[in-house]
DNA sequence: AGCACGCCGACT
DNA sequence: GTCGGCGTGCTC
């Protein structure tokens, strides 16, 4: 949780290795697969290698790319992955090439190490995250034309040779692509050019390609306390060095253009900045906000960027020439050649949480490569994590608040709808006194939304008759029935299936029955309310790609939708300025499970949603449908007291020692078979690990039993702060040989609890 | 992760 | 009699 916090595992100054003997020229190279460690290999006496030179090595008969790598980790021995036997010299093969790449920095490598070591991965998954080159061997870097010098003196001039020759007159390498498409004529031109010695080729670098985002473009014009954690930002950065700011502030309070004058400075120093956000596809409206500023974009990193582009970020992010990436998790992984300050926006978000491959939260681990590396960062959220809090608390963090929203802009007042005193009409979902308000806020022309966190028509589907309950065959989960697809679906895997006409089990026709409201069933109840209202619903699985989605978010700006319908993709920081009526259609949802942070979820959720309404000159309000009125979280959306909740949450924690006054690392047992897994996780518990501030929970089964037809079991390592669960997990794990189809996956810092 | 080698079913 | 299924095992 609070990587900040492993001070004393970061080894700053440790002592010098003791030289190892020589024997012959031997380099370890760490490959992006999941072994152990480096293998070694024989250095050529015409090939200089360092550490942090990308080559390609013979391993097996195949050829792949790997990063020469230290010997010795400067982490301490129990951290660290146990030493491996070196391979006899004999047995070495030799570095087959040494690339035309920039070396990855020791500061990268060391980062890699040290998450490696965190997550118990093996390091070379690690590094495949930083060289997903995605490319066959060598990456090529794409060829341009410029103009011959001096130009053949018998040329033809064709009016399309003409246009391409204008284009080049800049200077400006380009590749034959651009310029055809630049002079809107053929790709043949340009190769007849080349073939008349009229242009020359270039190897491209990626430098040409990002527009620098300029700090003094479009500076703002702050004021009062904006101005004022402005100025402590700035200052934090032109200083340098490790620090942690936390950014809260509500919706609206401008954090986004205080965070964007933090970037201003560190471009100012000549360094690289880096923003986190939680789903980089959705930020069409971040984009402008961007732009705005700095007069160009930034560079993107997200997981649905095409080959090209993500090879261009790369190569520009080592060189130094994207100035500004903004992206995804994964983005943290780039080899910046001077990185210089990471922003973590949303920073409370989940979905910083990779829970495949290498589990690791990028927002924590933004934290050490800050760290590692000497330079600041910001985590910014309106909801900070109970985490990052205890973090600021402790003074650990810097704290920045910002209390109010600026434009003279009100927060939008809360209410409690209590649907035990106006329930529904029977079957329908939407109370009454929701319905009235929708209706005056149509006939005032203002826009409101709908939010459910529930893709699809209903959650559950079953036999009036019988009671059968349609499940999925592979998971421990109900089918969600996506009734304008015909389909029911799995939403933990990717099973579908046509929604029956009779009941699998009884044969009953017509005896299948939704059981409660997905937002195609409270779409066709608003529709069925307001036939004249303009209705845009927004899931993730309706809205399709950025594009699309851009074009949604449009719409609403131009007034050209009067009800948005949608899932916890309506919660991404869109500014909707028209809207000013929200309703939550359930609020408890989520409250339900025995999730250790289902409430500071839930308060988080909700509060963001909240925060659509009202952000121009209107007062927006919010309407939330619960049957637990008196739930703390219900109670502190209204008074929008969120400090005093997350302070009892806290308190809730402490006892017990749980997060963030204590470690959590879970064990995930899974199989094809449930005695298998049961059998290991009974062989773990025989051992697990006890004494003081130490304690193991379980084995259960995973609230998702069956996933994708394996069989699942957790353990649960809990100890106290001064307590790291790494070397313990380590000697626990390895007492245990799991059975052959029986995976053991370590998630240190859970979140997610099925 | 690949990509081999390695032993048991349906085909030229 | 072969082609080929993917189960274990290795790659410095």
């Amino acid at each position: 949780m609070e990587p900040a916090s492993f001070s004393s595992l970061l080894h700053d100054d440790a002592p010098p290795p003791p030289a190892p003997k020589q024997v012959r020229q031997r380099v370890a190279v760490l490959l992006p697969m999941p072994f152990p460690g480096p293998f070694d290999y024989a250095a050529p006496a015409d090939m200089p290698l360092q550490p942090g030179d990308i080559v390609v090595v013979p391993l097996g008969r195949r050829q792949e790319t790997g990063v020469v790598w230290e010997s010795s980790p400067s982490l301490p021995a129990d951290f660290a992955p146990p030493p491996q036997r070196s391979v006899d010299a004999n047995r070495l093969r030799p570095v087959a090439e040494l690339l035309d790449l920039p070396p990855l920095p020791a500061e990268l490598r060391h980062f890699i190490d040290w998450v490696a070591a965190y997550t118990l991965s093996p390091p070379g998954m690690v590094l495949a995250m930083t060289l997903r080159l995605h490319m066959r061997g060598v990456p090529v870097p794409s060829m341009g034309w410029l103009l011959a010098d001096p130009l053949p003196a018998t040329l033809r001039i064709t009016p399309a040779r003409q246009k391409i020759l204008d284009r080049l007159k800049d200077g400006i390498a380009r590749t034959t692509t651009d310029l055809a498409s630049a002079a809107g004529v053929g790709p043949g031109v340009v190769k007849g050019l080349a073939d008349a010695k009229a242009l020359q080729s270039v190897k491209l670098g990626p430098e040409r390609i990002f527009a620098a985002p300029d700090p003094h473009h479009n500076p703002p014009v702050l004021e009062g306390e904006q101005q004022t954690a402005t100025a402590a930002l700035r200052q934090t950065v032109r200083d340098g060095g490790f620090s942690v700011t936390l950014l809260e502030g509500v919706t609206g309070s401008g954090k986004t253009e205080i965070y964007l004058e933090a970037i201003a400075a560190c471009l100012e120093q000549g360094k690289q900045a880096l923003v986190l956000l939680p789903e980089i596809a959705l930020s069409a409206q971040w984009m402008q906000r961007f732009v705005r500023r700095f007069g160009a974009e930034p560079a993107v990193w997200h997981s649905e960027i095409g080959q090209r582009a993500r090879r261009l970020t790369w190569h520009s992010t080592a060189n130094g020439s994207a100035t500004v990436v903004v992206g995804a998790r994964s983005a943290l992984f780039l080899p910046f050649a001077n990185l210089g300050l990471i922003i973590v926006d949303e920073e409370h978000e989940s979905l910083f949480k990779q829970e495949e491959g290498v589990i690791y939260n990028a927002r924590d681990m933004a934290v050490v490569r800050a760290r590692l590396s000497g330079f600041p960062m910001a985590l910014v959220s309106a909801t900070p994590s109970l985490e990052t809090l205890a973090n600021a608390e402790a003074g650990r963090y810097r704290h920045l608040i910002l209390p109010s929203r600026h434009g003279g802009a009100s927060l939008p007042d809360t209410q409690i709808l209590d649907m035990r005193e106006h329930p529904p009409p029977r079957g329908l979902f939407l109370s009454p006194a929701l319905t009235e308000e929708l209706s005056a806020t149509f006939a005032r022309q203002e826009q409101a939304m709908l939010f459910l966190n529930r893709r699809g028509y209903a959650p559950l589907t079953l036999c009036r008759t019988c009671g059968h309950r349609m499940e999925c065959p592979h998971c421990t989960a109900w089918l969600v029935e996506h009734r304008a697809k015909k389909l029911l679906s799995c939403h933990y895997c990717d099973h579908t299936e046509p929604m029956p006409a009779a009941c699998p089990t009884c044969g009953s026709d017509d005896s299948l029955t939704a059981i409660g409201p997905g937002i195609e069933r409270i779409t066709e109840e608003a529709r069925q309310l307001f036939p004249d209202a303009r209705i845009l619903v927004m899931a993730s699985d309706t809205l399709g790609g950025p594009a699309t989605t851009a074009e949604a978010v449009a719409k609403i700006s131009r007034r050209e939708v009067d009800l948005i319908i949608g899932t916890q993709v309506v919660a991404k920081g869109w500014h909707f300025p028209h809207l000013t009526l929200v309703g939550i259609v359930d609020a408890d949802l989520g409250l339900g499970g025995a999730d250790l942070r289902a409430g500071e979820r839930t308060i988080q959720l909700l509060h963001q949603v909240a925060g659509r309404a009202g952000r121009a000159s209107t007062p927006g309000r919010v309407l939330l449908q619960s049957y637990t009125p008196m739930h703390p979280v219900m109670q502190a959306l209204v008074s929008g007291d969120f400090d005093a909740f997350m302070a009892q949450e806290a308190e809730q924690r402490r006892p017990g020692f749980w997060p963030p006054y204590g470690r959590l690392a879970a064990l995930i047992i899974s199989a094809d078979d449930a005695k298998e897994a049961d059998a290991t996780a009974a062989a773990l518990a025989r051992v697990a690990p006890y004494g003081e501030g130490i304690q193991v929970l379980g084995p259960v089964p995973a609230p998702i039993a069956v996933l994708r037809n394996r069989h699942r079991r957790r353990l649960l390592l809990r100890t106290v702060r001064t307590i790291a669960v790494q070397p313990i997990l380590r000697r626990w794990l390895g007492m245990v040989k799991p059975g052959r189809t029986v995976r053991i996956d370590v998630d240190i810092d859970p979140i997610s609890f099925l």
